[in-house]
DNA sequence: AACCATGTTCGACGAACATCGAAATAGATA
DNA sequence: TATCTATTTCGATGTTCGTCGAACATGGTT
């Protein structure tokens, strides 16, 4: 017996009604974070690997942001050949918290361009 | 010379120009700073003082969440005779972020009701 | 002058967080 | 099979956060 590691896991995502707002509002304050969910909610529809997000930080910190975004359910995360295609959860968003994303990614429009 | 403090600094409120979605979201994103915004938010025009808001940590701990909550841009608090009197600043945060805070606190209302 | 009420600052604590580099995993390609 | 690519997990580091108790400041009351 030597590794026990975990590799791999499933990928948890909560239901759309377990989704928490507390959770919801620490994971978009943060840069990163804000980053990856404006760059998915800019391409309708959008999907895209980890690896083509325009963030500058360490491929783990990346991986961790993704993990915390997951959990809060803002983005869905699912396995394909040898990617890992992240979307975001617009509709089930839209369903537990109506216009909060829509609001929160205008307000951040709005910050950027001072 | 003995005592270096600061006792009752000058109260900073950042200008409306100047409030940090990031800060704002950060503030909300805490279950007492919540009570206390959603408080202030329950009765139009609602004024009080630190001590009248339901939430259950000491004192010391509540001047805290205040400090962040004035620093974030979500509440003004202004001297008076023995008290601090706290306000939401809602026409601010809409002048700043349309729409953001009535859209969080609805959220909220959804997430207590279940 | 003592006391009380209100709310703050200070200093400490453990928990959570953002970050990184190194190692690991899994599949595609050479 | 060895290697490359994509991404994660692990472990460590330094920082920020939420919390508290103790002390302090201010002003009204006794």
């Amino acid at each position: 017996m030597s590794r026990t590691r975990n590799p791999r896991a499933p990928l948890a995502h909560p239901a759309t009604a377990e989704i928490d707002l507390f959770h919801v509002l620490h994971a978009l304050a943060d840069p990163t974070r804000m980053t990856v969910v404006r760059t998915l909610a800019a391409e309708p529809g959008g999907e895209r690997p980890c690896g083509t997000f325009p963030v500058d930080v360490a491929p783990s910190t990346l991986s961790h942001h993704f993990k915390v975004l997951r959990e809060s359910g803002l983005i869905r995360q699912r396995e394909e050949v040898n990617r890992r295609i992240t979307t975001l959860r617009t509709a089930d968003l839209e369903e537990r918290f109506p216009g909060l994303l829509a609001t929160v990614l205008t307000a951040y429009g709005r910050s950027v361009a001072e």
